[in-house]
DNA sequence: TCATAATAGTTGCATATCTAACCACTGGAG
DNA sequence: CTCCAGTGGTTAGATATGCAACTATTATGA
């Protein structure tokens, strides 16, 4: 009904992913939002929070929440910085860096699946495309 | 971070185009899945609820939510089926098809504005391989 | 120096979304 | 005909997300 509408498909799109990469977070007990935060979080360990929302590309407000729910889990830090009192500096516990590389391993498996069924041209070439149609957006 | 990640960059996208149409709807007072609802309701009137629900890409659950928002604004009607008691048929209400062509050519007029930022070619092919690969997922 | 503006993070409130469990009804298989 | 499986819709519970308003802290400028 809305086949032309980059709004409608990109967000049927986005909730099927969803679904996918709920099924690889699932052994770690992960959400998908949850599984790429700490992601983040390992990849940059001492990142500022806002830093993190950035990376992020989510509001402030949603990495508060998002972290608290790490934090509960044991995977990740917040230490107040010396330098301002108003920053975090987020780290990654060593629980979190325990399932490092498996849970980069899980993400990187259902891209290439997905590469392969798409072909990995085409794959890649959406990829870039949604990411520069955001850049634009800004 | 996720440079190549086709969740990361769909969602992120996804939450941008949210936010494009959000204003682009709230002359009408609809948030954009609301809008969307509507003008599925519009479209075709008298579908079943579950119908509905398969044409958005949502969930029953979803669909009921989003049209308890809907008929509360006085927006659409459920009507109980007479063939089969379970099922609602939704149509629209007297107010919705008032603001029917507005609300349409809101939606025409971004995607007019979007398509020539991006370039016509490149917009619709990027709709088209977003809708390629969720039907690849289903 | 001190008042004001700006910034980091949090909290409150609203919305959307899903899965699972549930209810009411329908339709078949015995 | 009756019971049971399946189906349409709702409800419960959980998560993610955003904006706006708030607190605490830092920076600026008169």
């Amino acid at each position: 009904m809305f086949d032309r509408c980059i709004y409608f498909n990109t967000t049927a799109l986005a909730r099927q992913l969803d679904r996918v990469w709920t099924v690889a977070f699932a052994p770690f007990d992960l959400t998908p939002p949850q599984g790429f935060m700490l992601r983040a979080v390992l990849a940059r360990p001492g990142l500022l929070q806002s830093e993190l929302a950035d990376e992020l590309k989510i509001a402030r407000a949603t990495a508060t929440r998002g972290l608290d729910g790490l934090e509960a889990k044991g995977l990740v830090v917040r230490t107040k910085s010396s330098r301002d009192k108003r920053e975090s500096l987020i780290t990654p516990t060593a629980a979190a860096v325990e399932i490092k590389d498996a849970l980069n391993a899980a993400s990187a498996a259902v891209t290439k699946r997905l590469s392969g069924l798409f072909g990995a041209e085409v794959f890649a070439g959406f990829v870039d495309q949604a990411k520069a149609i955001a850049a634009k957006l800004e």
